[in-house]
DNA sequence: TTTTAACACGCAAACGTTTTCGTGACTTAT
DNA sequence: ATAAGTCACGAAAACGTTTGCGTGTTAAAA
């Protein structure tokens, strides 16, 4: 068992120096052709490779981006961080990854582990315990130390940089505008509590298209789950619930969930009902994932473009990473990723 | 924009010297109780936290372990990840991802990329390119210049590592063995091309209920799909190639899946052909994937515990990076994680 | 008063690079 | 023959740590 080979030892077994060598094996013209040849043929005998570390520790900088998200099993989150790896892997990064797990202290102690030194900038969605305490300190921490972050899709104005966000309010209004157009009289909406920001926007955007339409928003038809529950675990609770919605509100004809989960519960329930999807009820979903594709009948979805949001939080990331532009005050943008409607059979 | 504070900073601070600071942080008892407070308030004070990278290169040791799977965006992968991740943060690692993308030259790329001082260990499931060429080389230089592997999956004897697997074989039998109890009399399998390892083994646990139960197998029930193609994209190639299988032979009463989506293809496809699921076809899947539980009817499947599988091969692949026994010979083993049959809808 | 020992700290090397600068040995021009 | 200029290379510092060892000061023991 071999060690990997340093510049050291080549120096030693060529009897040279280790400038030497290390100015051989960039062709610099400071050294003979004769060294040159010599000590490439013996490095690439040995298939010598510059230390990564020994790099990052001389030029401060790891070429290695951080992404931090609440969860990895996720159609969503997994979509970002393929969008994420893309991106890096062909401008010359890596990525690291770390799993909050929705929780507050998950979050900060991982990013605490990357700051030091391990990662140049990072990407990162918050996780739901974050966002209820609203405690922002070690985002604002790490800018301070000058380590750029990106955010993506769960972002609060509180912080100042760069995001990565969906136009949630104007995919919801979509959906629900396009719900309207189907000749839905009564749209039910199922959400989750606000704190979410994304949730409350995708509510928001209902609401909106309710407003524009001249239709009286009822808060009977307003579902708001608490998904700090996981409720694919507790399936049941969450189809209970809507069960109850659809009972006591016969004349629904129309859904809009502000995810995946919520619009396959509230097509089960429906079926189990007795109501076709659908002839008897439209629902849309909001989501990437999988299940839409695949559910019978195949939802109709507000599709989020998870993978593009990776590669633009990447490209953002290091765009900042590679500017020292300390010049004037930092300048953040927060680019805006469209959405579509991905009509399938949930819909007319 | 400050940057993060090193010993030095401190030091000169406080004017002592560097060691003395270091040492006072660690309440070396050959630092003054004075000394000590002092440092490490004015420690605390600026939020020290010493600088991961130079610690790596100073211990040979960068407590980071490499991941590279073929795909993130797949349930069982992002299982699988979630499980290495666990169990790593726990034992004081960080994981960092490559994609290979089911591309050889990615794998070979991205291992290179993470092999040179970046990470200490590996945990890797082959590309279906690496596994169709049989080329292993990049694996074997890499153990030989002394960072362990441990793979996971998608193994093959030939290399001599660590690996976590599930058991295949059994698995499928049990499945398969289960569809006769429930008096399948004609079984087809939907499998892929016998290349890649799971594929082939799942095979011959078909092949074996069969037989141990007497029954003859036959070829034409058994369909051997191209996986090379992405049937996320392609899914009507898949579902004809389906559809005639159903239709050639309608005697099918039972069908054998490898994957999730080759079993919710079959389920669709009998739908479509007005076979009921289970009564006229009864449909096991393999796999842990999301899909499964969604569908409706909902899928019986053969679960592969993809966490459990990471967390082993992070305890593995750890377990071996902090032995640095050279003494005899190594010893490597094969963990099988046994598969679990969830019983769903999809089986009487 | 001198020797010894404990104490508290600094020096320097090491991890593996890159890069600036210095310096001998030649070569060329005067 | 001497001055100037190339050429080819080495020494050393730097990135931020940790740690074995040396050392000056003081206090205790002889």
């Amino acid at each position: 068992m071999k060690r990997k080979i340093t510049l050291k030892q080549i120096a030693r077994e060529l009897d040279v120096s280790i400038s030497t060598v290390s100015k051989a094996l960039k062709n610099s013209k400071e050294i003979s052709a004769d060294t040159i040849q010599k000590v490439q043929a013996f490095a690439k005998l040995y298939n010598y490779r510059p230390n990564n570390i020994a790099l990052s520790l001389k030029n401060r900088k790891t070429n290695t981006i951080g992404i931090i998200i609440p969860e990895i099993v996720h159609h969503f989150f997994s979509k970002v961080i393929r969008g994420v790896e893309l991106v890096a892997n062909k401008r010359g990064y890596n990525v690291i990854i770390g799993l909050s797990n929705e929780s507050f202290s998950k979050e900060v102690i991982n990013m605490e582990m990357l700051a030091n030194g391990s990662i140049d900038g990072f990407i990162l969605s918050m996780s739901k315990e974050t966002l209820q305490q609203q405690d922002y300190h070690h985002f604002n921490e790490t800018m301070s130390q000058g380590m750029p972050i990106v955010m993506f899709d769960r972002v609060v104005s509180d912080i100042k940089c760069d995001k990565v966000i969906v136009d949630d309010f104007k995919g919801a209004k979509n959906a629900v505008e396009k719900l309207i157009a189907n000749k839905c009289k009564s749209i039910a909406l199922i959400t989750t509590k606000d704190y979410v920001s994304v949730g409350k926007l995708r509510t928001q955007g209902y609401l909106e298209a309710l407003h524009e339409n001249r239709i009286t928003p009822e808060a009977d038809l307003i579902l708001k789950m608490d998904d700090t529950l996981d409720y694919e675990v507790h399936l049941e609770t969450l189809e209970a619930e809507i069960e109850q919605l659809f009972k006591s509100n016969k004349k629904i004809d129309g859904v809009f969930a502000v995810n995946e989960l919520y619009a396959l519960s509230a097509m089960k329930v429906a079926r189990k009902l007795g109501l076709s999807v659908p002839n008897d009820i439209q629902v849309i979903g909001f989501t990437d994932g999988v299940l839409s594709k695949h559910a019978t009948p195949s939802l109709t979805t507000v599709s989020q473009h998870a993978q593009q949001m990776g590669e633009k939080a990447a490209d953002l990331l290091i765009d900042k990473i590679e500017t020292e532009f300390d010049t004037e005050e930092e300048q953040f943008q927060t680019v805006v990723i469209p959405t579509d409607l991905v009509e399938r059979e949930s819909t007319k």
